[in-house]
DNA sequence: CGCCGGATTTAA
DNA sequence: TAAATCCGGCGA
């Protein structure tokens, strides 16, 4: 029940700030929601308006205003019209901020998720925000919802020691400068990251 | 293994 | 019109 408990709950202060600096922190922790638990393996920081990558670089919409909410909250949103995309709100209140989940290893929760992912290899089963987003069983519903006492839950988990950084994926629209921020990190040995994989020797 | 197109909502 | 993507089909 002590603070370094791998299960209990993450509480919001320890991961508040810029996405860019506590992204790689939100590596190794556990996304619980029901049965299902699976460990953060890869992360993206999208920050403010001022990053042309951001959804927050429109201004606030419907959509993206969990952007500027309070640090402990998902913002979820619907990607291509189909798959379900997971952030974390890290940024203080009234600042546009959010660090996407990209890809995790499960750990519990076997039945649920192949009934939501079918029968495939174990790699693929959250290996990419949208299939991360299929494995949990996203929704509208749980976008600005409390990470700490909702239905999703952050919980401590364990760090991941160096991990592989590099550049965000699937933003060319972006400015050069933006395009080539390494605000991308992941655990490199893992099966479980999304493509373009990280160099397998670094 | 790689390339290609379709799916389908949101918002510029 | 393009998007913070995935999947199945096809060819090498």
């Amino acid at each position: 029940m002590n603070a370094d408990d791998p299960w209990a709950v993450l509480e919001p202060g320890a991961y508040a700030g810029r996405p860019s600096r506590v992204a790689p922190s939100l590596l190794g922790r556990y996304i619980r929601r029901g049965p299902v638990v699976l460990r953060i393996v890869e992360v993206e920081a999208y920050e403010g308006p001022e990053d042309s990558a951001s959804h927050a670089r429109f201004g606030r919409t419907a959509r993206n205003a969990p952007m500027w909410g309070p640090p402990g909250r998902a913002y979820v949103y619907l990607c291509y019209g189909i798959h379900w995309m997971l952030n974390v709100v890290t940024a203080a209140e009234g600042v546009a901020g959010a660090v996407l989940i990209r890809a995790a290893a499960p750990v519990q929760g076997w039945d649920v998720l192949r009934s939501r992912r079918g029968a495939r290899p174990e790699r693929e089963l959250a290996s990419g925000p949208g299939r991360l987003g299929q494995a949990l069983g996203l929704g509208a519903g749980h976008s600005g919802a409390s990470l700490s006492r909702g239905e999703l839950r952050l919980l401590v988990g364990v760090p991941v020691a160096k991990p592989w950084r590099g550049p965000r994926v699937g933003i060319d629209y972006a400015r050069a400068r933006d395009r080539a921020r390494a605000w991308r990190w992941a655990e490199a040995a893992s099966p479980h990251v999304s493509r373009p994989r990280p160099p397998l020797g670094g």
